[in-house]
DNA sequence: CTAAGTGCAAAATGTTTGCATACTT
DNA sequence: AAGTATGCAAACATTTTGCACTTAG
């Protein structure tokens, strides 16, 4: 599977269904696998790895980078989430996985100034901010 | 090799020298192992591992995840930027992969907004800003 | 019928670890 | 001498790929 699905298949519904029913949490491709191997809906972990990838790339999940050396986690991107769409920045915990949505001017003007001075288009949709939310960092 | 070296040894100063070459400049472990061994400082790949871990604990390197699969990247952290807390901050672009560093205070600004404003204490070493860079963004 | 998707097992990556040997202090 | 560091190779964990087979359109 390359960027674009084509095809509707049973696994590319399992996993978005899957995802889904849990929103706002984020599991890693080894944890999907798991998860519907047990539920009886097992999928093949190459499929799974090539369908995370494409979620991605339409946008329908979101992927993190939570710490260097363990494995990247995925979560399902709402609706609503969609719609924001350039106006909307996002902020993740590291800590506790919190995903804080921003609207705001001032980081508006980042955008700007990527662009004006370093002629690079950032894609605020795809661009998520990483570090500690306010609870976290007080401990 | 644990948190703090005990012992000083010539692979680990090599290694440190190696660094404070290329100032600026990010490399990965298998990078710095490929360098070191064509100069003819060759250094096994464990020790080179074990080094770098200790050297970001120490300060003397920063570490960088610039995207879930890719390998960590390693970057001196000069004495100036030690004491500024000077930050570096990445552009990837998502057409060609090319990764833009950028060292600029305006930058600086949206850390301070996020953590005045929304009690988000952003980590710059693992956001990275995505979109396109100057030539993809042409075509 | 054809292009796309699936799944297995194998390969590729990047990083860590076990252990005998060598070096620092 | 005692405690670390080194380096090789093997182990690991995660992700990707090759390929024959199945399925959607």
């Amino acid at each position: 599977m390359s960027i674009r699905p084509r095809y509707k298949t049973k696994q590319r519904d399992v996993l978005i269904d899957y995802f889904k029913t849990i929103p706002g949490k984020h599991v890693t491709a080894g944890e999907v696998v798991n998860v519907l191997l047990e539920r009886g809906d097992g999928i093949g972990q190459a499929t799974v790895y090539r369908h995370l990838e494409s979620l991605v790339n339409e946008g329908i999940l979101k992927k993190y980078l939570i710490d260097g050396n363990s494995p990247a986690c995925f979560e399902y991107v709402e609706e609503a989430e969609h719609l924001e769409g350039g106006t909307c920045f996002h902020c993740k915990c590291e800590k506790c996985g919190k995903l804080i949505h921003v609207n705001c001017v001032e980081l508006m003007e980042i955008q700007k100034h990527l662009s004006w001075h370093h002629g690079f288009q950032m894609d605020p949709y795809r661009t998520v901010f990483y570090g500690l939310c306010e609870d976290c960092a007080k401990q």
